[in-house]
DNA sequence: GAGTAAAGCGGATAGCAATCCACTTTGCAA
DNA sequence: TTGCAAAGTGGATTGCTATCCGCTTTACTC
């Protein structure tokens, strides 16, 4: 769940039967809404009513739009977390710093193109709640520790703020369904910002479609 | 192909007298508000009704809300593209395209800093709004441009994009309301990462009053 | 089990963005 | 000047987000 586990306080407070049962029903409906009437159709109301309830309760469970949004993107967050904190390099701990920075942040993009939709609604709904998500204290951590291992000079609480700022819904889906560009030239965008370009040892995918 | 269409006072429709008249009293009105009882209180409503006259109109002169608050930036905007465009350098011609670009984007952060309340009031009207807006045309024009004559092997068009993505309102409150970080760390941070894909040493000359 | 305080519930409500359409104004052309 | 089509106008309307508050349910205690 997206309790505040990222929180240091620790313990959140338990939560009762009902508000629970309830939170599940909203998340199914809105599930089910976006699968079967598209993203667009999936409004406080409507999720509210689908579930069957009114939307002083949904209010109540989710506090806002952004956050209900935020929260239908929970489980594959939790792989992709799984993935970076504790799976096999390079994304998890065993590769060199640099080398599992660049493949944090393709499988950033990756996960941007596949949930880009539901990511939209969120963005759409408060820009500025992304920043004070426990998701995104999670990509900030994971690439501020990173980059102090790789270049420990560096400002690196900057840097990581600054390197995640592409990794926005809106731009992605400008730059791939309106300017036509892939994934993987978006990639190879960052990876020369990340100067992985003069860095022998990276592979030497320059994947080279369409330009504008 | 460098005159963006800019100013939302479009040249190809010849505007009718009344239209122009009604306008100019939106965007006073508009700024008015702004002034008096802060941004938040900026409502198509509330505008509407400071000018005088109904909602239609004001949604027939600028289509919806983050096109009302982007023409509200339009001045400022003329004259930040003035200077780049022709000003005197670092910013306008006669200076390396690297020190152009870094001065372009100092002076871009600087903007934002400026105008950050009606930015994000444009922002949280459409997030998208900001990738089909001839203000984002013009600065993705301009930075790919100089990032052509530096990096002539680069991907620019994506590059430019990627560096464009930090200069968006919700980041920089984020950094310097929530985060306490100046405009100079920022501008530094930019620096870092325009130096690691320049591969180029940092300008020896700092910009003024170093703030970390 | 019964009592009880806290938590949860949901519909009425307010304020907003955006649309629609019957009416008015404008500017051109005869 | 007058006719008139195109452009402009404004407020009623729809559907949204979010809040409020009287009522209900839960879980804990004795």
């Amino acid at each position: 769940m997206t309790r505040i586990e990222l929180s240091v306080t620790g313990q959140a407070p338990p939560e009762r039967a009902d508000a629970a049962r309830n939170r599940r029903k909203i998340l199914d409906a809105a599930s089910r809404l976006v699968r079967e009437q598209g993203p667009q159709a999936v409004t406080m109301n409507a999720v509210a009513h689908a579930a069957g309830m009114g939307v002083g309760t949904v209010y109540r469970r989710f506090g806002d739009a952004s956050q209900l949004f935020l929260a239908l993107l929970d489980d594959s967050e939790q792989r992709f977390q799984q993935a970076f904190l504790s799976g096999p390099p390079p994304l998890g701990p065993g590769a060199p710093a640099a080398e599992r920075l660049r493949a944090f942040l393709h499988a950033l993009a990756d996960r941007i193109v596949e949930q880009r939709e539901i990511m939209q609604l969120a963005e759409a709904a408060s820009p500025s709640a992304r920043y004070s998500s426990g998701v995104y204290a999670m990509l900030f951590a994971h690439t501020s520790m990173l980059l102090r291992e790789a270049r420990p000079e560096a400002d690196t609480a900057m840097l990581a703020h600054l390197l995640l700022a592409p990794f926005v819904p809106s731009l992605f889906e400008h730059l791939t369904m309106r300017r036509g560009m892939t994934s993987e030239r978006i990639k190879a965008g960052i990876d020369d910002l990340l100067g992985v370009a003069h860095d022998v040892s990276q592979d030497p995918v320059r994947p080279v479609d369409g330009a504008s």
